[in-house]
DNA sequence: AACGAAAATGAGAAGAGTTCTCATTCTTAT
DNA sequence: ATAAGAATGAGAACTCTTCTCATTTTCGTT
């Protein structure tokens, strides 16, 4: 039952939210666009809007229970904010997408910040590249 | 005169081209998004088209002449490529950017797609905070 | 269990940013 | 100067996302 989670993230447990969260929390696939929800959504049969799936989405992000990224390519990605912070790593050619955490960057990125006079309140790192498969193929 | 610049870069010199060119390199504005470049040559009595504001823009960054960056936000912004690769700090109250490189932040990042087994192609690091101005504000 | 106020939803319209289409104009090699 | 090919401009079209508002759902109170 998910309606806990939400409650506890001061959000209504209605069938839309609840429907969302399962779906982000059962997918094998950990980045997805609102698009994305809402087709899988639909293939299994449930009802929802695709404004809703935006308007749900961005208060997760609010909450706290998904992350917003914006990879190149213009839409949003979204992902469950288990665990900690962490970085993404890119295949320009086939999409995938691996993570990373690195101290020393986050270190310095503070020092910088700092450094500069801000009080950093976030950041976005991605790396791109050509992974280790689709070097193969060529 | 901009024509060598353009020739140099493989592309023909033309009006509209050379003028968005010319005004890149003259602004004082460094981060600029197509819209205000439209904006900012209609203004000087300039004639050029939206479209032709985004093609050459998109041109120039293929060409290398103009490095694009997808701040938060959904537009595109360009800037030119003067000088050496570097990443950005911005301010989250104000829209206030400040550069900088980090040798060790761009190691690590090498490190980093190496160990994946990427071979590394590009990267954006965006810091977000809010600036030394914007802090004393409030 | 039913009620009602307040909040959430869904469908489609609307908005922002960007790209496409195609008739007209400009560039450049001859 | 000319002609072939490329570039331009205007607006249509497209993508992603948010907004509007009538209808439905939720949930604390009976």
């Amino acid at each position: 039952m998910d309606s806990n989670e939400l409650k506890r993230a001061g959000l209504k447990a209605t069938l839309p939210r609840m429907k969302i969260l399962e779906f982000l929390e059962n997918s094998e696939v950990r980045h997805m666009s609102a698009e994305d929800v809402y087709k899988a959504l639909l293939e299994t049969g449930e009802e929802v809007g695709l404004a809703t799936v935006y308007r749900v989405l961005t208060q997760f992000e609010t909450a706290g229970l998904v992350v917003r990224h914006h990879f190149e390519g213009g839409q949003s990605v979204f992902e469950m904010a288990h665990g900690k912070h962490h970085d993404h790593i890119l295949c320009v050619r086939c999409g995938r997408v691996d993570e990373f955490v690195d101290d020393i960057i986050e270190e310095r990125q503070e020092k910088i910040a700092k450094q500069k006079g801000y009080a950093m309140t976030d950041h976005s790192l991605y790396i791109y590249g050509v992974c280790a498969d689709c070097q193969k193929e060529e």
